[in-house]
RNA sequence: GUGGGCGUAGCUCAGUUGGUUAGAGCGUCUGGUUGUGGCCCAGAAGGCCGGGGGUUCGAAUCCCCUCGCUCACCCCA
């Protein structure tokens, strides 16, 4: 005897009860995305580590320690993407050689190994959108109203989304000049972190939660201050588009991001059901993106990516999530007296299923008849179809139907006829 | 990577200052009905009390180690 063997650390199965809700809300998301003009991309879930250093970011927390990375039989170093954004503008670069505008999106798992935790595991699932090619400001205000509507499609209107502008690739090394000098003549203030943050992502100090540092937070700069003036008017207009077009939104001048190729436009949507982790999705502007990837020509874009999980929390901490559980019971239930009546019925199942697309089901193990009514009885099926000696003796399956308990004797083939006309 | 909390039946959880056969509810199975569900009644099965070591006459209970889960820090979706 050897011990059961477990699933990874935060790598969870997800049973065909809670499937129900993901199918639920990935389909709700597909709608909401088409409409917006999207078309799904499947990428890779392995990728050579260097497209994730390259693009995600040497110096990013997510690449230099999260990542899932291993040698391949050839020495080659492979990583689970740890995020969608790198694989899609590769997969742009290599298939759109004219730069012409896309709008993509995906769909599934990630991998980060960090500590598991409430919202946050080892394997993940994003759903994420790119808008790859398009400078306008339109299609940024665009992404930031489909980040909310995927919220409110699948019932979370109440989602805040939080809206900054963090400078141009040019901009960006005059504000972190900025920030460096003045956090450095605070450095006494700051807790640990931020001192380490000083050295690599000077931004990330201002959303540092600790107490101490708020203080010093609140006396830095604005990140606006350091903007051009172009810069400046085009985020005045993103904001101008977005309250005209009702998208609910906060400008957060604090708001950053943890990944290296964001520019100019960021944005993040929250929920305060989640705890901790409270952000559902987050994105922004990454013109700088492509290049990183070896690219000469401009190639600008736009997307953001929505935690599967998150919303799933955020959901369930709601109402309405029973319901939605609720579905997926077969239609017609078989209950199956003796080994001859099992195979009838198995036949006849066959059968149903193809002329009329009902889901049957049934127990084949030679339980009691009583605990094969029960077991019908919790499915959820309308109908049982009962078939024994008797009704094999007299070629005949017993139809009952379990809303009123009537049951009556009908041929197979009149029991298909009269299921079918209980559907619509 | 750092810290806190929790590991007892398939599930959710009780278990007294350490004390004799470790309990409940739900679920499962059987019967009350020759072959009929929900409600009810009766009964049964199901536990290396996460694992290892220690203290003790005696450990689910106390101590140490370890593994797992979980929450928070950090990070991010």
């Amino acid at each position: 005897m050897s011990a059961p063997v477990s699933s990874l650390p935060g790598m969870s199965d997800i049973l065909p009860e809670e499937a129900t809700l993901w199918q639920w809300v990935e389909g709700r998301c597909r709608e909401v995305l088409r409409n917006a003009g999207f078309g799904e991309i499947r990428t890779p879930i392995l990728e050579r580590t260097d497209l994730f250093v390259r693009t995600t970011g040497e110096g990013s927390e997510v690449v230099q320690k999260q990542m899932f990375t291993f040698d391949d039989r050839s020495g080659r170093s492979l990583s689970l993407r740890p995020e969608g954004t790198p694989s899609i503008m590769r997969a742009y670069l290599s298939s759109q050689g004219d730069g012409g505008p896309v709008r993509w999106y995906y769909m599934g798992p990630m991998f980060r190994s960090e500590r598991p935790q409430a919202g946050r595991k080892r394997q993940f699932h994003q759903l994420g959108a790119e808008a790859i090619g398009s400078e306008s400001v339109i299609v940024d205000a665009e992404m930031i109203g489909l980040t909310y509507d995927l919220c409110s499609s699948v019932g979370l209107p109440e989602a805040v989304v939080l809206v900054n502008s963090i400078g141009s690739a040019e901009d960006q090394a005059a504000i972190k000049g900025l920030l460096a000098g003045y956090f450095t003549d605070h450095r006494e203030a700051l807790c640990a972190d931020c001192s380490r943050r000083l050295e690599g992502n000077v931004l990330r100090i201002l959303d540092c939660k600790n107490e101490q540092c708020q203080a010093v937070i609140e006396g830095a700069p604005p990140i606006a201050e350091a903007i051009g003036v172009e810069g400046r008017r085009e985020f005045d207009r993103l904001i101008s588009l977005l309250d005209r077009a009702a998208i609910p939104f906060r400008m957060e001048p604090r708001l950053v991001r943890g990944l290296d190729y964001y520019t100019r436009t960021v944005w993040e949507v929250r929920h305060d059901a989640l705890g901790a982790q409270d952000a559902l999705g987050g994105g922004g502007r990454y013109d700088r993106l492509a290049e990183s990837l070896g690219q000469k020509a401009y190639r600008p874009g736009v997307g953001f990516a929505m935690g599967l999980e998150r919303m799933l929390l955020a959901i369930q901490a709601g109402k309405g999530a029973q319901d939605l559980r609720a579905e997926g019971g077969p239609d017609v239930w078989l209950v199956s007296m003796g080994a001859p009546a099992e195979e009838a019925n198995f036949l006849w199942a066959r059968e149903v299923r193809s002329k009329l697309g009902l889901s049957v089901q049934g127990d084949f193990d030679g339980r009691s008849m009583k605990a094969q009514m029960r077991m019908a009885n919790r499915s959820g099926a309308r109908w049982v179809v009962i078939c024994g000696e008797d009704e094999l003796a007299k070629g005949v399956f017993c139809l009952k139907d379990l809303q009123s308990g009537e049951q009556w004797e009908v041929s197979g083939q009149d029991a298909v006829v009269q299921l079918g006309g209980t559907q619509e």
